[in-house]
DNA sequence: TCCCAGCTGTGCATTTTTGCATACCATATT
DNA sequence: AATATGGTATGCAAAAATGCACAGCTGGGA
């Protein structure tokens, strides 16, 4: 009889491209994943990859039964979600993630709480940027910020979220003086000039970053001005960051709190999504840009 | 990680009933099947099966992911015989069924052959009553008595096949002096006389027998009239057994050779199938009944 | 060209899983 | 009621899978 953990392993190699990965992936020695494609290849006489440069590249064979093994791999990730669903006990784990700027500012402490509160459920959080996939479990519960999150996730928007111009306390000076060549410290995917640099005369790129809090410390460090949601500078008590008094449109973008349909009555994912909500709606305000300073 | 194996072995206990006869079905130890279930049941905090006197039944949250896994299974089945199916060498298993009556009349001559022939070809052979399943690969390649195929299976029709009356010398004797009360035997699916009994006076059912090899023996030791497979009698030279000489239509049912799509390129099974193709076509006259003794 | 970093294959020790043997239980039968 | 049969749980030994450590290989960069 043939095992079906090893097509499994097969998809994984077959989507990372390498041995090593696909172990890491699975949270196995690299070693077991080589055994296992050979099992599975030995098995049935065919080759199912090709070593080349680039790694492990599928062959005919393996192309021909990646779209089914993909299949096997969605029906056995609904099976899990959906018993999990009916899980009613407040223990086990939940794989919660969310970028570290909300959990830093926001949520760490309620967190602490909670672990406190219900012992028995260890939280796994993953803040490491690149989404987590809710649909393979690799995430429980999110915390998202978007415009609108996939329709097979549930959940709702905490907030909408504004978003404000923003410099520290020497280039606010240097601005209000008329400065020339202002720079600009960007998200790395913008093209070009963002409209709201018209309101700056000769405005230059000075940098591209990628994440929210280097942006902040960048901007501190008065590497010039920076376009942030308010709730990151805002939520933190030091006035050498000043809001440019220059208004936003109110971003389509919100705080979205989700998790997967299949999950939805799970005790220990509802009671954590809970105090999520409540600790994230205490600052709506700030989110929504209430707090100049 | 959850295992994809766990819920192979769920959806054996949710056919079978109990651990016993899923862990004979997985050819493992029922021990391995209690403790995988645990596994299952424990990692997702949920009870799949509760125990009652008719063995294992599911509960709400076992059924909810009996489809899915059912899914599940017939993704891998298929990537399974597809792999098999891209396999060019003569060595490997071929799990090959057939009606025992013939394999014993016609077949385990050449498939002794077979084997020394390709010594690295293990063929294992499944006669029992009870149908394998093809797309579960519980067989490979089949010989079938059957009116039509279901579609999903290719092969073709060896030929039709001619049934006949039959009886022993002894009541032959009889039957032409006029007896009385003539008894039959049946097929225990057949309800009430068959039309063809009408050839008798006042036909009697002697007894029911669900195997075509002992309905031979019962009709040679005088238990009465059979009506059977003319290829069954007739292939074996014994003088005590007779076919009368009253003409049967000929059936609509037909030898075939089955094998399930996704192996049509299969080496090995294309080279058995041959053999039985060649083997079984040989006797295609004692089939549609032309040597009656 | 050489070195370095990352990836893969394999022997060996360890861990995990499995099978076996036994005990226990429930149902059906005598 | 006693016995037999078929199914299930569990401790312990055997077997299998895994991780580890090391060696070999390849491509990119100094």
């Amino acid at each position: 009889m043939h095992s079906w953990d090893d097509f499994k392993i097969f998809l994984s190699v077959a989507e990372t491209g390498s041995y090593s990965a696909s172990a890491r992936k699975m949270g196995v020695n690299h070693s077991t994943i080589s055994r296992r494609i050979q099992n599975l290849e030995s098995a049935h006489g065919v080759k199912l990859f090709e070593r080349t440069t680039k790694g492990y590249q599928l062959t005919d064979a393996g192309e021909a039964i990646f779209d089914v093994v993909l299949q096997a791999s969605e029906a056995t990730n609904q099976a899990s979600r959906m018993l999990s669903g009916h899980d009613d006990r407040l223990e086990g784990e939940i794989k919660l993630t969310m970028p570290h700027e909300i959990f830093d500012r926001f949520l760490a402490k309620p967190l602490a709480q909670f672990c406190v509160d219900y012992p028995q459920i260890k939280i796994n959080l993953g803040v490491k940027p690149g989404l987590k996939n809710i649909a393979n479990r690799e995430a429980d519960l999110a915390v998202r910020i978007t415009p609108e999150p996939p329709e097979y996730l549930i959940g709702r928007r905490v907030t909408y979220m504004q978003h404000g111009l923003y410099v520290n306390a020497h280039w606010a000076e240097k601005i209000k003086n008329g400065a020339q060549n202002v720079p600009l410290v960007l998200w790395p995917h913008i093209k070009g000039l963002p409209e709201w640099s018209s309101h700056f005369s000769n405005p230059q790129v000075a940098m591209y970053v990628d994440d929210l809090s280097s942006m902040y410390e960048a901007v501190r460090a008065g590497m010039g001005v920076a376009r942030m949601p308010c709730f990151y500078p805002d939520s933190v008590n030091d006035a050498s960051v000043i809001r440019l008094p220059i208004e936003q449109d109110l971003s389509n973008w919100g705080i979205w709190l989700l998790n997967h349909v299949d999950l939805r009555y799970s005790a220990r994912i509802n009671k954590c999504k809970q105090l999520l909500a409540l600790h994230l709606e205490k600052h709506i305000p700030l989110f929504l840009g209430a707090f100049s300073k």
